[in-house]
DNA sequence: ATGACTAATTCGATTAGA
């Protein structure tokens, strides 16, 4: 079961670089992040015509989340409990039933944070206590879970290749990588680093400032994955090639493939 | 020191992203 997730900034900007990609690459499960449109806006027909099931947590103008899926999809809910007050379309989870198990999925999409400090910042910093929560209610499950999504966390300074353009963005604070440190001291696995332990595998490259020509990327979108999960993976890799494509979105997907 | 890109909303300038 190969399980990308991918931040495309904008579904309407996109449609055509996501169709052409999902054809090309025909991922079993696609994690969208950033479709920036309400679900009765949303593209169906365009790709379900490409053979996928759709899920969608839309909002107008920003964020929303999406799961796209060749294998049926299950018991899909919306929204990250803890706040009844937060109307951010951020979190979508869905049951991807495999031929040989099901899998969990949760698409995420965390908030920037930016400008720190700031009312931004605090709200990152309470949704990432709200996704611990979660994750603690998953764990004693022992299931395969994959959290996979846009984190907007710099987990360390390998991870980025000019860490002091960044010692004081949301992205990179202490602040933020202690709670993404404290998802993983749970039990979950950073797939990527199940493989390799390199440096310079990036999933995010600004629009700005030649960052893409000069590769000064980030790695910011991520698959944790519980033991059970973890136990299932065959690979996990970063589709680098994106970002040079037609029309690119920022970010690139980011791949597992899981043995179920 | 600053702005630089891109997208969405709604057709111009603002907000947001990271």
């Amino acid at each position: 079961m190969k399980i990308a997730t991918y931040n495309i900034n904008g579904i309407r900007a996109r449609l055509e670089t996501v169709t052409s990609w999902l054809s090309e690459q025909a991922p079993d499960v696609a994690l969208l992040q950033e479709i920036k449109i309400v679900d009765e806006a949303f593209p169906r027909e365009e790709i379900e015509r490409l053979g996928y099931r759709i899920a969608t947590h839309g909002q107008k103008s920003f964020n929303g989340v999406a799961i796209l899926s060749k294998l049926p999809l299950e018991d899909v809910t919306r929204g990250l409990p803890g706040d009844d007050s937060d109307d951010h379309a951020r979190w979508i989870e869905g049951t991807v039933i495999g031929g040989q198990r099901a899998v969990r999925v949760c698409c995420l999409y965390l908030p920037n944070g930016n400008p720190t400090p700031g009312p931004k910042y605090d709200y990152k910093l309470r949704w990432m206590e709200r996704m611990h929560a979660r994750v603690r209610e998953f764990l004693p499950l022992e299931e395969p879970i994959v959290f996979a999504g846009d984190y907007n966390v710099i987990p360390e300074a390998r991870d980025v290749r000019q860490p002091d353009n960044w010692r004081e963005d949301a992205l990179f604070l202490p602040e933020s990588r202690a709670a993404f440190r404290r998802l993983e001291s749970l039990g979950l696995y950073d797939a990527i680093r199940l493989r390799s332990q390199a440096a310079g595998l990036y999933s995010f490259w600004d629009f700005q400032r030649g960052s893409w020509e000069r590769d000064n990327g980030i790695r910011i979108d991520h698959h944790l994955l519980t033991p059970q999960a973890a136990d299932l993976l065959v690979d996990a890799w970063i589709e680098r090639e994106a970002r040079g494509g037609a029309k690119p979105s920022d970010h690139v997907p980011v791949w597992i493939d899981l043995d179920a």
